[in-house]
DNA sequence: GCCGTTTTCGGCCCGACTGTTTTCAGTCG
């Protein structure tokens, strides 16, 4: 069985997690956590590494003796320590952990003094009021903890970002036009447009910090107030969704922001380099050793320049590299919205759509877009009305038709084709070939191994009618998990057939990730964003595609659809 | 456990809040 990094990570974490329970050195817990991170913000596989007899040590935050247990991971698939360790305390403490509120000693605690091993057994406890006799808890801390284990029970606590911008964006728009708000902005992972937010983190220079905290927490959509202070009242809105706003000062805006936005790694980087110029970065400001006055924290460059960086866009403050880059003046150009040109899947009323290619043509010229790709489903996808190669044809015909009424704009002529399980086209190449592009996708069979898998997606490539692949790992947030592919094989051999990878922009799906943008850009393949969109409403996802790409590295080149038509169709042509 | 043009030993980001205490440990972001 191959072990991925993911497989990696997840047993350093247990371990971490574990030895934190056990009482371990913080700094030795801190290490198993910071290789964990560092191995999933990898672009390439550690087991290849390994079996190309690669330096593992040159990963950072991984030594002699971490390579060690990584190269017997991906050896035997398991750690020995982490056995020993569980042969001292169970591991499914670590469950425990997810709990807002009990840390690592609290619940070493539990296990040592009550023998609570599973999350079940500390509802019993928590039912017994056995909880609020253990010395350090009390009767506050039993009750939260039965609070959390309703939570958890109940749903997936991230939100994704779509839906979270749903309720952002109203609630900004009524805080920008309170008497006495001055700058204010949303800071947090929604700053950095994560595919899904924990909470939303506003921050705010107010002129009346206590009416404007009371018009804050009196907002319409407000259905409980959790905490209502002079610096910060947090409230959680109808949808769930739960907001926290902050009165920071003028003079520490800029410090206050790049202190919330984190990420919370790329803000121990800063503070680390702050260190060893003899300065301390906080929520405040920049100071100097041993000082109260600032050098700094007004503006958010100058805490950047404090430690002798450039600005760095909160889409890349993930300790990926950004630093390193940002040190060498190296730092990506991110695309924007306004470098797209074109969307390269859509479907309409002819598959699953609700619109017709022309109402389609229409929004997305509106939209300022220079060409879509009508691109419904073929006759597999039996369940969105997929077309077979007859239907295809008449399409064709009537897209041919309707270009001709259009100037200056374009459909092109596409397909959203079905991956067989055995890997050929759900379409004889006679119709794909009238095609200008074909994206291809699998739908059926999600769940094969991941050699099989691979395979499979490699044969259909071998098409030479293989343009696209679509939402290539098929996963969808809180649904559906990655399909089990090996992606550096699949993105070697796309960049040898020419072929591309999508980045599906619906909000649900954003696939690819954020790390295997970045993964793909570095081995030179080519993405195209495409919304997926299946009415005219839904041409407007680009713009999640566009945060993923931003925080996936990649630039107007590493886009195929930034390019004008004609330069599109000769990137496409396979020879 | 990692790391190093002041270090191969002695450091390892920083502050606020909460609940439990009576000066602080644990947790969080």
């Amino acid at each position: 069985m191959p072990i991925h990094n993911s497989d990696i990570s997840g047993i350093l974490r247990k371990v971490a997690d574990l030895l934190d329970i056990e009482g371990a050195n913080q700094f030795r817990v801190r290490s198993y956590r910071e290789a964990a991170q560092n191995i999933d913000n990898l672009s390439g596989d550690v087991s290849t590494m390994v079996a190309e007899g690669q330096e593992l040590t040159a990963i950072p935050g991984i030594g002699s003796s971490m390579a060690e247990k990584i190269r017997e991971i991906v050896d035997t698939g398991t750690l020995g320590q982490l056995e020993e360790i569980t042969s001292r305390i169970p591991e499914s403490l670590t469950d425990l952990l997810r709990l807002e509120g009990l840390g690592p000693e609290r619940v070493g605690d539990l296990y040592r003094q009550l023998g609570i091993e599973t999350l079940e057994a500390l509802e019993y406890a928590v039912e017994d009021h056995r909880i609020r006799e253990l010395e350090g808890f009390g009767a506050k801390t039993e009750e939260k903890i039965g609070h959390e284990l309703e939570r958890i029970g109940e749903q997936d606590i991230r939100t994704m970002y779509s839906e979270a911008e749903e309720y952002t964006e109203p609630l900004m728009e009524y805080l920008k036009g309170c008497e006495g708000v001055g700058k204010i902005a949303v800071a947090g992972s929604y700053r950095r447009r994560k595919e899904t937010v924990g909470d939303i983190d506003i921050l705010a220079t107010c002129d009346n910090i206590q009416s404007v905290m009371e018009l804050f927490v009196r907002y319409e959509d407000v259905d409980e107030v959790l905490a209502h202070g002079e610096t910060k009242s947090s409230v959680r809105l109808r949808s769930g969704l739960q907001v926290d706003l902050r009165a920071v000062a003028e003079k520490s805006y800029g410090a206050a922001l790049a202190y919330f936005t984190g990420s919370q790694r790329h803000n121990i980087r800063l503070r680390e380099r702050a260190q060893e110029r003899n300065l301390k970065i906080n929520e405040y400001g920049v100071f100097p050793e041993g000082e109260e006055h600032p050098v700094g924290g007004k503006e958010e460059e100058e805490v950047y320049a404090s430690v002798g960086l450039p600005y760095i866009h909160p889409e890349l403050r993930e300790d990926r590299g950004e630093i390193e880059a940002a040190e060498d003046d190296n730092l990506p150009g991110l695309i924007t919205l306004n470098d797209l040109r074109g969307d390269l899947q859509m479907h309409t009323t002819a598959s699953d759509g609700t619109a017709s290619v022309r109402e389609m043509a229409e929004a997305a010229r509106a939209l300022g877009h220079e060409y879509i790709a009508i691109t419904d489903h073929s006759q597999r996808v039996t369940v969105a009305g997929g077309l077979d190669a007859d239907e295809l044809a008449e399409e064709i015909d009537r897209i041919d038709e309707i270009n001709e009424s259009f100037d200056g704009f374009r459909i092109l002529k596409a397909v959203e084709v079905d991956i067989l399980k055995d890997g050929r086209l759900d379409l004889e190449d006679d119709i794909l070939q009238r095609l200008d592009l074909r994206v291809c996708c699998i739908h059926y069979h999600q769940d094969l191994d991941e050699e099989v898998q691979t395979t499979r997606v490699l044969r259909a490539m071998e098409n030479p009618y293989f343009n696209i692949l679509g939402h290539p790992t098929g996963r969808e947030l809180g649904r559906r998990g990655e399909m089990a592919l090996d992606m550096e094989r699949i993105m070697d051999r796309a960049l040898e057939y020419g072929c591309f990878l999508e980045l599906n922009s619906t909000p649900r799906r954003l696939d690819l990730n954020d790390i295997y943008c970045k993964m793909a850009k570095e081995r030179g393949v080519k993405i195209a964003i495409s919304t997926d969109a299946h009415s005219t409403g839904e041409l407007q996802h680009i713009r999640y595609g566009i945060n993923q790409a931003r925080r996936g590295w990649l630039e107007p080149d590493d886009v195929v659809n930034t390019r004008p038509a004609d330069e599109l169709l000769r990137l496409l042509h396979r020879d």
